[in-house]
DNA sequence: TAAGATTGACCGATCAATCTTG
DNA sequence: CAAGATTGATCGGTCAATCTTA
């Protein structure tokens, strides 16, 4: 989708250099449907729920409070909340206030969450390696690597708080 | 999101070589929204509208059966139908029957749509140039095009239609 | 009977409005 | 009043069931 097979085209030397973009995001469109088919089938997780898992694992203590949550898996806040109202009813996480301050909801793993963590890790692990890492050579490795970081930190949204100074 | 930002990780040799996916992912998750929303703001497309216009402007007459534009645009059919019903009550496209057949309904790109298409393109041609293809050197536009048509072929779903053979 | 298209039930997201608390 | 979280309306998708036609 989104891509000219060969399609005439009125710009003839631009088509040529749109196939790298052409290829990037297909390869994206054929590899994350596979991780999250795999993540399902073995887990019974999306690739959304497996992101919550991940981030909150990470976390100081398992647990981090809703705005930052929200903001770490990419979800508006409206969304995390029903999110984490699906996630707490499968046993997943568990709201907790934190002592000093009402306003802040806490979203914790539960120790099933955890469990589950570590065993979906295996699969997102083995089907990067074999949906991705497994096809490129180490130098073709390295140069997208450092391609596409320069690509993700030119084009991503800017923090709209506090300026870069200071 | 979906990507550990450099937490503490069971397997430390496997966690760099996912750098490469980790920006792979990132990248495409910083570009596409960039582009869709530069889609919107000057067109007041979606992406999934403009690749509609895109796949039936390249079609010869400029119209496609339903069934073969679910397939390119990559939606259910149903999903399509409720979508053909929307961009017709835009005015970008029109449903047609074919002669002999009346089983297929055409969709069939109108003047309106064609013109839309045509400006729309300028759009994410400059949109992918900006933020994607200006940021990468002609050797690693290279090597990433080649390594990301080998990772999309291993991936992609096969169609589960006739035997490749035959 | 199977292919093509549509419909309706549902699901998970966004957005704007609201409630509560610092 | 501003920040944090929730709620309700809406939107656009999937999936399963249905209708029509080759």
């Amino acid at each position: 989708m989104l891509m000219q097979p060969g399609f005439p085209d009125d710009t003839p030397v631009p088509a040529e250099r749109r196939r790298a973009w052409q290829a990037f995001f297909e390869a994206h469109a054929a590899v994350v449907p596979a991780l999250e088919a795999e993540m399902e089938a073995e887990h019974g997780l999306t690739l959304r729920w497996y992101d919550v898992l991940l981030h909150l694992a990470a976390a100081p203590g398992t647990k981090l409070p809703m705005h930052e949550l929200s903001d770490a898996v990419v979800i508006t806040k409206g969304g995390l909340t029903k999110l984490v109202d699906r996630m707490a009813g499968a046993g997943l996480v568990a709201r907790a206030a934190v002592p000093g301050n009402r306003r802040v909801t806490l979203v914790k793993l539960t120790p099933h969450g955890l469990e589950t963590y570590r065993r979906a890790r295996l699969t997102h692990h083995r089907g990067v390696a074999q949906h991705f890492l497994d096809h490129l050579s180490d130098h073709e490795r390295a140069v997208l690597e450092a391609a596409l970081v320069r690509v993700r930190d030119a084009a991503r949204p800017r923090r709209p708080d506090v300026s870069p100074a200071s």
